[in-house]
RNA sequence: GGGGGUGUAGCUCAGUGGUAGAGCACCGGCCUUUUAAGCCGUAGGUCCUGGGUUCGAUCCCCAGCACCCUCACCA
C-alpha cells in the first residue's frame, strides 16, 4: 500500500469511527453560521479580558487547517471563506463529544457552537460546547506552512490550490469585482448586455484559428468563436445602439504566460460614435476596475511586500512600492506589477503607431523597402509577405516592448484591419488603436466599418504573411446586414485576464484563469512507453 | 517548434557512482492555555519513465513525458 493509500485509509477508518458514534460524517444543513470575521469584530467589541470568557455565543463552520491537541484541551483554527478563527475545545466542555475531537484530521469540515473568550495569550478564540461534523476529508491538505507550491499541481487541483493559499482566493475574489466593475460602467453609460453564439457556423472578427466541432443532428461542422464581433455589429444593425459582451473567446493557438485557449474579453459597441470615444471607454472601464479592486488592497499589498522584503534579494520592489505609494497618495491609479510601476491615470498618452515605428524602428511607415531593411536586420523573414504586414512585423519586434505605461496607439497600417474605417484623408491608415500596458496588449478598438461594399472587398481579399487559416473569412450574411445599413460606431474588445493580470499583480494569466487548460495526467505507463507509441503512429 | 530549468516520502525540500535524508503531515506515548505547540518513539520511497555506460546508476550518457521560464507563434 502506497502512503497516500495509508493515509486516505487512516482517515476512512477515523470517518467509519464518526459513523460508529452515530455521527454523519458528511452533515448537512447548518443554519445560521457567522463568519470568522464578523465574530472576530464582535469579540473585540466586547471588552474581553486576556483569560477570561464572554456570555455571547456564536456559531462558526469551517476547514481546520491547524490542530493542536494537548491531552485534554486542544486548540483548532479553522478556515473559512474570509478568515480564520481559532477554536477552544477542552475534554471538561465537550463532554461525551471529545470523542468526535478525535476522529478529526486537518482538512476536515466542522461547525462549532460555543461561547467567546479570550486566551491566556490574548487570543481571540471560541470556546466549544458542541461540534458538528460536516465534511470529513478522506485525503491529506498540503503542508500546512508552505502551502501547495507544485505549479502544475495548484492548476489541476486549483480546489487545494485555493483553500490551501488564501491568496489564491483573493485573486478570484478581486477578478470577480473588476467584472461586476465593468459592467457596471457599461450598464450606467446605458449599454445593452447580450449574449451572441459561442458555437458558430462561421467563424471571424479577429485573425486567429479557431476550435472546430460538430452538431450531430444538424450534420454541421461548427466553429468555436474566436470574437463575438460580427454578431455584435449585427445588432447594430438591429437598432441595439449600445452593446456589450463578457465573451469567452476560444483561439487554437500557442500557451504561454499571456496567452490561454480559452479567454475573456468584455467587447463593446456604440453606434455614433468612434474610436475616440472608445479611449474614452477604456479609461473608464479600467479607472473603475482599479477603485474595484481598492486602494486599500493595493497599499495592503505594499505592506506584505515590505515584510517579505526585509533581507530578501529584492530592495528594488520594495523601492518600487514605495514610490507608489507615494503616487497612490497624490490620487494617482498607480501599482505595481512585476518589476514595473504601472500608473492608470486617464488621460492615457495617445500615440501613434507611425511616429512610434519612426523613433524605435528607425523607418518609415509608408517606405516600404526601408521596413524590409529593417526586418532583415532583425531576422524576420518578410519575402512572401505583403507591406503591411512585415511594418506590424517591424512594429511588434521594436516598439512593443516599449509601451509600459498604459498608453493607446493609434492608426494601424489599412490593410491588416479588415473591419475598420480608414482614414479619410489617407485610405492606407485604419482609424484603429491598441491600448497597451506593461509591453502587453490590453485592448483593441476601431471606428467601425459600415461600407458594406468595402466591407465585401477587406473579407475577400488575401493578404499573404498571414496564415491560411487565420484569415478573415467571408460572411455573406454579416454583408447582408451591413447592406441594410449599420450606423457609424465605435466598437472596442479588452481582455479581461490580462487586465485581472495587471491589477492583481499576477505574472501568469494561469493565476487568473481558475481552470487554465492542462495536458491531461498520463494514468498508465504503456501510454507513455515508447514501444506503444508505434501503433498510432 | 528553439533554448534554459525542474521532477527524490502525502506536502515543502536537501543529498550521494555503492544500505536514501530533513522539516511538516500521519501512527503510538506524555500533556488543560497552544500560536507553524513541545518532548519521546514508530512507520512511510518505482529517487518521473524507458534504454545505455558500469561489477554497481537516484546521480553519468541517450531518448521520452510533464511542468515552469524564455524566444517563436498569437489582434
Amino acid at each position: 500500500m502506497s502512503e497516500d493509500d495509508r493515509l486516505r485509509q487512516q482517515r476512512i477508518k477515523k470517518r467509519d469511527a464518526l459513523i460508529e458514534l452515530g455521527i454523519d460524517p458528511y452533515g448537512g444543513r447548518f443554519a445560521d453560521v457567522q463568519s470568522t470575521t464578523s465574530i472576530r469584530a464582535v469579540g473585540d467589541g466586547l471588552n474581553i479580558g486576556v483569560g477570561e470568557r464572554s456570555e455571547t455565543r456564536a456559531r462558526v463552520a469551517g476547514r481546520i487547517m491547524l490542530l493542536r491537541m494537548m491531552g485534554k484541551l486542544a486548540f483548532v483554527t479553522i478556515h473559512d471563506e474570509r478568515g480564520k478563527l481559532q477554536l477552544g475545545l477542552s475534554r471538561q466542555d465537550l463532554g461525551e463529544q471529545w470523542a468526535i475531537l478525535k476522529q478529526l484530521d486537518l482538512g476536515d469540515i466542522i461547525g462549532a457552537d460555543g461561547v467567546v473568550g479570550r486566551t491566556k495569550t490574548g487570543e481571540l478564540t471560541l470556546w466549544c460546547d458542541k461540534l458538528t461534523v460536516l465534511a470529513k476529508s478522506s485525503v491529506p491538505p498540503p503542508e500546512k506552512w508552505h502551502g501547495l507550491t507544485d505549479v502544475d499541481l495548484r492548476y489541476r487541483r486549483r480546489y487545494v490550490d485555493l483553500f490551501a493559499n488564501p491568496g489564491v482566493r483573493n485573486v478570484f475574489r478581486m477578478r470577480s469585482a473588476i467584472i461586476q466593475a465593468i459592467r457596471h460602467c457599461l450598464v450606467s453609460e446605458g449599454y445593452c448586455e447580450v449574449d451572441t453564439p459561442v458555437l458558430q457556423p462561421m467563424y471571424g472578427g479577429a485573425a486567429a484559428r479557431p476550435f472546430t466541432t460538430y452538431h450531430n443532428t444538424l450534420d454541421m461542422k461548427l466553429f468555436l468563436r474566436i470574437s463575438p464581433e460580427l454578431y455584435l455589429k449585427r445588432l447594430l444593425v438591429g437598432g441595439m445602439e449600445r452593446v456589450f459582451e463578457i465573451s469567452r473567446n476560444f483561439r487554437n493557438e500557442g500557451i504561454s504566460t499571456k496567452h490561454n485557449p480559452e479567454f475573456t474579453m468584455v467587447e463593446l459597441y456604440e453606434a455614433y460614435a468612434d474610436y475616440t470615444v472608445m479611449m474614452h471607454r477604456v479609461e473608464q472601464m479600467v479607472s473603475a476596475a482599479y477603485d474595484a479592486v481598492g486602494r486599500e488592497n493595493i497599499l495592503a499589498r505594499a505592506a506584505t511586500e515590505g515584510e517579505r522584503a526585509e533581507g530578501d534579494d529584492k530592495p528594488d520592489r520594495a523601492a518600487l512600492f514605495e514610490e507608489m505609494v507615494a503616487k497612490i497618495n497624490g490620487g494617482r491609479l498607480a501599482l505595481v506589477w512585476g518589476d514595473k510601476l504601472l500608473d492608470f491615470t486617464p488621460p492615457w498618452p495617445r500615440l501613434r503607431y507611425a511616429d512610434l515605428l519612426k523613433e524605435y524602428a528607425g523607418v518609415s511607415m509608408d517606405d516600404d523597402a526601408a521596413v524590409r531593411k529593417k526586418a532583415d536586420k532583425l531576422g524576420i523573414a518578410h519575402a512572401k509577405k505583403d507591406d503591411a504586414v512585415v511594418v506590424n512585423d517591424v512594429f511588434e519586434a521594436t516598439v512593443e516592448r516599449h509601451l509600459i505605461q498604459p498608453s493607446f496607439v493609434m492608426d494601424y497600417p489599412a490593410a491588416i484591419c479588415p473591419l475598420t474605417r480608414r482614414h479619410p484623408d489617407d485610405p492606407s491608415i485604419a482609424l484603429r488603436f491598441e491600448a497597451f500596458a506593461a509591453g502587453m496588449e490590453l485592448g483593441n478598438a476601431y471606428t467601425e466599418l459600415n461600407d458594406p461594399a468595402v466591407q465585401a472587398e477587406n473579407l475577400g481579399r488575401k493578404v499573404a504573411g498571414e496564415g491560411d487559416e487565420t484569415m478573415a473569412v467571408m460572411d455573406e450574411d454579416f454583408i447582408t446586414a451591413l447592406e441594410y445599413g449599420m450606423p457609424p460606431a465605435g466598437g472596442l474588445g479588452v481582455g479581461i485576464d490580462r487586465l485581472v493580470m495587471l491589477l492583481t499583480d499576477s505574472p501568469s494569466i494561469r493565476d487568473v484563469i481558475l481552470f487554465p487548460l492542462q495536458r491531461p495526467v498520463r494514468t498508465s505507463s504503456v501510454d507513455t512507453a515508447p514501444a506503444a507509441a508505434g501503433k498510432d503512429v
